[in-house]
DNA sequence: GCTTTAAAAAGTAAACT
DNA sequence: AGTTTACTTTGAAAAGC
């Protein structure tokens, strides 16, 4: 019947409005983040897969388009933290966490946890830190990793108390503040997270 | 070489119950001292025991929730203070209302630190939740017995979901086999 | 899904002194 | 810088939006 084709074009066309909207929305969350082409096709597979198998019913678009990109940042080895995601979103951190937990699982992306290192060149490069910074810092976090400090700690406050270490051996000081405003942390995780690693390095 | 089993201790019951009679929490509210009531915030009246301590939420249905309670036994001993209570009150409570225990929380140490990186990889990712920029434990659902656990980098472990007493030091039993067959166990 | 209750684990954070 | 308080996670029930 006519009534029928009606609601099926409308409702083809709402969802097709809506698949544009969740593209166009993670094409400008990507571009407020830097995150190159490549991340933002991936975030939308990542999108395209969870639409199919149902996965935003009961979820915003906005919460699962910047989950995908979240998880597509860490699928493709240039992380960006919670905090900075929110950040170009309209959707609280809590909400893009358990989303992004929730579409990881329903998908079996199966990522492995965020390796503090991989945060290393980008909060360095912003802060004008050296190459040989950014070496030393790596450096730090392996050691310390190995020695089983990083279990349960947050990969943005680990990188950034590395560098801020880093920056000090190397005579390219830059304060725990500056360190921190770029890493989105505070002050006191820098220092706490400096202390052991400095321990664990043989230094102090 | 102490036990982790040993180490478990029982750190809330959840349980359920009902006294097979509806009730006028406005009421209630007024002839219960200690008694919280917002049916604009939650439908619940919220009375709390002192000894054993433990949280109730008693709803219009007279149906009954217990919380934080240490122990089964704790979970009876407050409830019947409470039924009694409500006796007092010339409110109708069935003999002995059926008690259904639905979740007890457990903690647990493995007395040995945990990589939990190399845990989350081990157990499977499959099984596995750790993402220690939101928190700083890894969730683990298991099976058998059906729990989950929360483990940590201290070796400190939490358990719950559970229904029975066992399931707890069945599921230490069980996650410090499969930590150990991984060889990641201290 | 949310609301409320309780408790543990450990990390992070903010408000004070 | 140190302390206190508080929030993050897990699980379950209750009645109702």
């Amino acid at each position: 019947r006519l009534r029928k084709w009606q609601e099926r074009i409308r409702t083809k066309d709402a969802g097709e409005r809506n698949l544009q909207f969740a593209l166009s929305e993670i094409d400008r969350m990507a571009s407020a983040l830097g995150v190159p082409r490549s991340v933002r096709e991936v975030a939308s597979v990542i999108y395209r897969r969870a639409l199919n198998e149902d996965l935003i019913r009961g979820r915003s678009i906005e919460g699962v388009s910047t989950a995908a990109l979240y998880a597509a940042c860490r699928q493709e080895g240039i992380p960006r933290s919670l905090d900075e995601v929110a950040d170009v979103s309209r959707v609280p951190q809590k909400e893009i966490g358990r989303t992004y937990r929730y579409i990881s699982q329903e998908l079996g992306l199966e990522l492995k946890p965020v390796d503090p290192k991989q945060f290393v060149p980008r909060f360095a490069s912003s802060l004008e830190l050296s190459e040989e910074v950014q070496s030393k810092a790596t450096e730090i976090i392996d050691v310390s990793a190995e020695q089983g400090l990083l279990s349960g700690k947050s990969p943005t406050g680990f990188a950034a108390a590395a560098i801020y270490a880093a920056s000090l051996l190397c005579n390219e000081k830059k304060t725990q503040r500056e360190v921190a405003d770029v890493a989105q942390v505070t002050e006191v995780t820098i220092r706490n997270r400096y202390q052991e690693q400095i321990e664990a390095m043989g230094f102090r | 070489m102490t036990n982790p089993a040993d180490s478990i201790e029982i750190q809330n019951v959840v349980a359920s119950t009902g006294i097979g009679q509806e009730l006028d929490l406005e009421a209630l509210a007024e002839d219960l001292p200690g008694a919280d009531f917002n049916p604009d915030n939650f439908p619940g009246l919220v009375y709390r025991t002192q000894e054993p301590k433990a949280a109730a939420l008693i709803f219009r249905s007279g149906k009954i929730v217990c919380t934080g309670a240490k122990s089964i036994d704790d979970v009876h001993e407050a409830l019947g203070i409470i039924f009694e209570k409500l006796r007092g009150l010339q409110i109708p409570v069935e003999d002995d209302p059926e008690i259904t225990v639905q979740n007890i929380v457990s903690s647990a140490d493995l007395g040995h630190n945990l990589n939990l990186n190399a845990l989350a990889i081990g157990l499977g990712l499959e099984d596995v939740e750790y993402e220690p920029e939101q928190f700083p434990g890894l969730v683990y659902r298991m099976d058998e017995p059906e729990v989950v656990i929360l483990l940590f980098g201290s070796g400190k472990i939490v358990i719950t979901g559970g229904k029975r007493t066992d399931d707890a030091e069945e599921a230490v039993e069980e996650i410090v086999e499969r930590i150990e067959g991984l060889g990641l166990l201290g």
